[in-house]
RNA sequence: GGGAGUUUAGCUCAGCUGGUUCAGAGCAUCUGCCUUACAAGCAGAGGGUCACUGGUUCGAACCCAGUAACUCCCA
């Protein structure tokens, strides 16, 4: 039988997949058992998978399939959400590459081709994450589109419309003129841009031109193409430059339109020329200026962002094409004084990356208020755990200051606003034009179902999202079903800290305000996944690999073990495919000592030579087992994976297997085999939530025996910490440095690891070293371990506990390096008995210090006192 | 402008309530090895004024104050 020299992911992951689905391994139903929810964060239904999926699907499949391996009954509920405005962009890109345009469809046309869209692209991000091996319920597979979602959107809104909660109102919106709809604060994002500062005059009326103040004023603008919308010019009462101002108005350039000289506190005097241009229908500051001063909304945008008729000039033209021709129609009439650079902030939209225009327009709103606030007091009672902890300010600070969410969106593509208008302008919400029609009639009997019309605008995809540890359950439409009762509360949420508000806090709301309860209890936020220069991943720096590209090179085993040992949580993490590397080679370390194990031959006549090692692995085993558990506990999943891969990398294979092995083509004990093989299937059920398809590959070798079909690493109990010898594992670490010492000896005086070596041991200490003489001999490659009762001259020395190790050499010890390495030792000795004299003489030390500090600096004290004392007989010796 | 966070080895990070598991881990580096499980490996080694400046304390990476740099969130 031959096995290949390495691990070969690529064919173990497609066939143990299949084989667990098969098997329904992945498949959750309400039983007896504790259960253990996650809920997918929906990845859009048009994305692929990028990095950040990687990184935080890996992590909800190690928890998953931990719980699963802890005997609960865990259930990860996979699903998408619809992306309104990404997949509405989508869908008019492909219906214009057949030639059709939107506006000439109908909307029940537009979402047929909507569907259809849906239906052939919208599972390749589940496919993706099945290569990595996410275990998912997929026959649970929800889709926030779907029918009992979208009938949950709506009841939803019905519900809070009638709580008094939603209402409709003209608000200043992000807008965003190439999705042609309203976006959210947290969809806007906010960028450092380098812009122009335009400088332009505008006429005051009714002054003479003199001298002194000119016959003009200067404002500064970024946006001189919305001059035609303003409503007047600001200025500070207390600015002494513009006194003359006060009471006057100036004409706009160009359009030679005359708005008043307003006063306002609210102007900054250094900032630009301290008169300000009030432009209410294109800025929301200069909105509620206007507000207050009572002044007219001139909107001269259309929603595609060019000029309408009320602009006068420049119409049709794009905003950015207007500001550039406006420039120079301003530089000819001699209004533009001058143009500065000039950097600041501007918002661009998530979806389409279209500059945001601040517009107004008839929106729905959600108050957030009065929901705000228990789902603060879920985070801060505990109830809800943020990890790491420090968002938890972040939280509240959000949560206090919350605004009111805008849900509405100017699409189709999502769940149609169940508001249908009457002739007279009033509206009715009701679920369906049935029950509107009815509610509508008790006003005016007359009304008939053609005289309704509803709302044209969809919800926004969040208002479907925020329902989703509930609507995938169909806890809406039947509250009291045997799955939510069983599996709401999830335990653990896994996302980015970039939505813990938009998203993670208004389930907190959802789940209170239907089913008075939080939806999780623990939310693991983690990091952005950045490349080695810090920067984020993103398309357009193209810094991002392929994560199917990363699996086939470094396995999926190998990927997740890369992207887990750069992720501690809560923090950005550098990603560099050296991580994968360190995955794949750790895959293969784990293959090459099954292979080791596995072509050992066993001989029933040998006794068993190997029980200090075998005691010894076990206890260091059940240590690490328990860091583990601890490391989980706190959800620290990087430095549970580093325990994981020291315990089999350090422990298992370079200590113990070298132990234990049999000389070469020499047979193996049956104790020793069968505690070995053992092990061995422990580590891979420690090893399985992590690297899932290697370890359930092994599992499956005869060398563990026969197995039926349904017994398989995935459903494996993990094994309970069991006891732990402390004396063997520390006598262990003692052994661990005398061989490590031979070992340096070998190596700084040349000698080869095949050249046996005598060692001769004076004990101090009463530790049994015959115990451990056999383990010393093998790995040292001693020829002779004596005993002796006093110092051994001519030989190279060094101490280990405080016993004295010498090992003669056939050629004579060169006296001169061996006393300068005695010395430097003595010397470093020597300066730490003194920083601990120093304190022990102290005597507020020893009145202030605890007592056990006090016994450990003492012992501290004694210990080098002996190291000591046998250094400098050593050293006497050696001048001998 | 307001708030939060970070700064420890070349890189990525641990370091709980101040005191030998206090200066650690992995990777990278250097040296020597193709020793039949593994060169995607083995053995060994080097490497840090714990950002800076003060303070509290018998004792500070850890607590306090200030400074600097970076990151994020909100405006």
């Amino acid at each position: 039988m031959s096995i290949s020299k390495t691990y070969l992911p690529k064919e173990t992951e497609d066939k143990w997949y299949s084989y667990w689905l098969k098997h329904d391994f992945f498949k959750s139903v309400p039983d007896e058992r504790e259960p253990y929810t996650i809920v997918i964060p929906p990845p859009n239904v048009t994305g692929v998978l990028h990095m950040g999926h990687m990184l935080n699907n890996t992590i909800q499949d190690v928890l998953v399939r931990r719980a699963r391996m802890k005997g609960k009954n865990a259930c990860w509920v996979p699903g998408t959400d619809h992306a309104s405005i990404a997949t509405e962009a989508k869908v008019v890109a492909m219906l214009k590459e057949r030639g059709i345009s939107k506006k000439d469809l109908t909307r029940p046309e537009f979402l047929a081709y909507a569907w259809e869209w849906k239906e052939k692209y919208g599972g390749i991000i589940l496919d993706q994450l099945k290569k990595l091996g996410a275990s998912c319920d997929w026959d649970r597979t929800r889709f926030t589109m779907d029918e009992e979602l979208s009938d949950a959107v709506i009841d939803t809104f019905i519900h809070l419309y009638k709580k008094g909660l939603i209402y409709r109102g003209i608000r200043m919106v992000n807008w965003d003129p190439q999705g042609k709809t309203a976006v959210s604060d947290e969809e806007v994002i906010r960028k450092e841009v380098n812009q122009k500062l335009y400088y332009i005059r505008y006429a005051v009326a009714g002054d003479e031109p003199s001298a002194l103040s000119g016959n003009y004023l200067t404002i500064a603008t970024t946006r001189p193409e919305t001059i035609m919308a303003d409503a007047a010019i600001c200025i500070n009462p207390y600015d002494e430059r513009y006194l003359h101002l006060h009471g006057k108005r100036v004409f706009i350039p160009l359009i030679n339109r005359e708005i008043p000289v307003i006063l306002d506190e609210y102007v900054t005097m250094d900032f630009g020329t301290g008169c300000l241009k009030v432009t209410p229908a294109h800025d929301l500051n200069d909105y509620e200026l206007g507000q207050k001063h009572n002044l007219p909304v001139i909107d001269i945008l259309n929603d595609d962002g060019t000029l309408n008729e009320k602009a006068q000039i420049l119409v049709g033209e794009d905003r950015f094409a207007a500001r550039k021709k406006i420039a120079v129609l301003l530089e000819e009439a001699g209004a533009l004084q001058k143009v500065e650079d000039y950097k600041s902030q501007i918002g661009f939209s998530e979806r389409t990356d279209a500059v945001i225009e601040p517009k107004l327009s008839m929106q729905w709103f959600c108050k957030m208020e009065e929901m705000a606030k228990p789902a603060l007091d879920y985070v801060l009672n505990g109830e809800v755990k943020l990890i790491p902890e420090k968002f938890v300010n972040t939280y509240r600070h959000w949560m206090e200051n919350v605004k009111d969410w805008c849900i509405s969106r100017q699409l189709w593509w999502g769940q149609q606003i169940p508001a249908w208008y009457l002739p007279n302008g009033k509206y009715v919400i009701a679920k369906n034009i049935e029950e509107a029609l009815a509610e509508a009639r008790l006003a005016d009997p007359s009304l008939t179902a053609a005289d309704l019309t509803q709302e044209e605008d969809v919800v926004d995809t969040w208002f479907s999202s925020w329902l989703w540890p509930i609507s995938v359950f169909d806890g809406f439409k039947d509250p009291n079903n045997a799955d939510i009762n069983y599996y709401y509360p999830t335990n653990d949420l896994v996302t980015a800290p970039e939505i813990l508000f938009f998203w993670v806090a208004r389930m907190i709301m959802a789940g209170h305000e239907f089913r008075g309860q939080a939806p999780f209890k623990n939310v693991y936020l983690t990091g952005i996944v950045r490349d080695k220069l810090g920067r984020k991943m993103s398309k357009s720096l193209g810094n991002s690999p392929d994560p199917l590209d990363l699996i086939e090179k470094y396995g999926a085993d190998g990927v997740r073990v890369g992207m887990l040992l750069c992720s501690p949580a809560g923090n950005d993490l550098m990603f560099d495919e050296s991580y994968c590397e360190q995955g794949r080679n750790f895959a293969n370390k784990i293959w090459n000592a099954f292979k080791l194990i596995k072509g050992w031959e066993v001989d029933d006549s040998l006794e068993n030579p190997n029980g200090i090692a075998i005691e010894w692995f076990g206890g260091r085993f059940n240590q690490a087992l328990s860091e583990i558990e601890d490391d989980f506990a706190q959800y620290k999943l990087s430095e549970a994976l580093m325990a994981t891969y020291k315990l089999v990398w350090d422990d298992f294979c370079a200590w113990y297997l070298e132990m234990i092995k049999p000389v070469y083509q020499q047979p193996i004990d049956r104790a020793t085999y069968t505690a070995t093989v053992e092990f061995f299937e422990n580590i891979l059920k420690v090893l399985h939530p992590f690297m899932p398809f290697l370890s359930e590959e092994l599992w499956h070798d005869e060398l563990f025996g026969e197995r039926d079909e349904k017994d398989c690493c995935i459903v494996a109990l993990l094994p309970s910490v069991g006891e732990i010898s402390p004396q063997v594992l520390s006598h262990l670490e003692i052994v661990k440095i005398i061989i490590t010492q031979i070992r340096n000896i070998r190596n700084t005086k040349q000698i080869s690891p095949k050249e046996a070596l005598e060692l001769a041991v004076k004990i101090n200490s009463g530790l049994p070293y015959q115990q451990y003489e056999s383990i010393i001999v093998k790995l040292g490659n001693i020829s002779q371990f004596n005993v002796v009762a006093d110092k051994v001259n001519g030989t190279i020395s060094f101490i280990a506990s405080t016993d004295e190790f010498y090992v003669p050499l056939s050629e004579n010890v060169d006296p001169v390096a061996e006393r300068a390495r005695l010395e430097k030792e003595r010397e470093y000795l020597t300066g730490f008995l003194k920083s601990v004299n120093a304190k022990l003489s102290n005597e507020r030390f020893m009145s202030n210090a605890k007592p056990e500090i006090i016994d450990i600096e003492q012992k501290k004290r004694a210990d080098a006192e002996a190291k000591l004392t046998i250094l400098e007989e050593n050293l006497a010796a050696l001048a001998d």
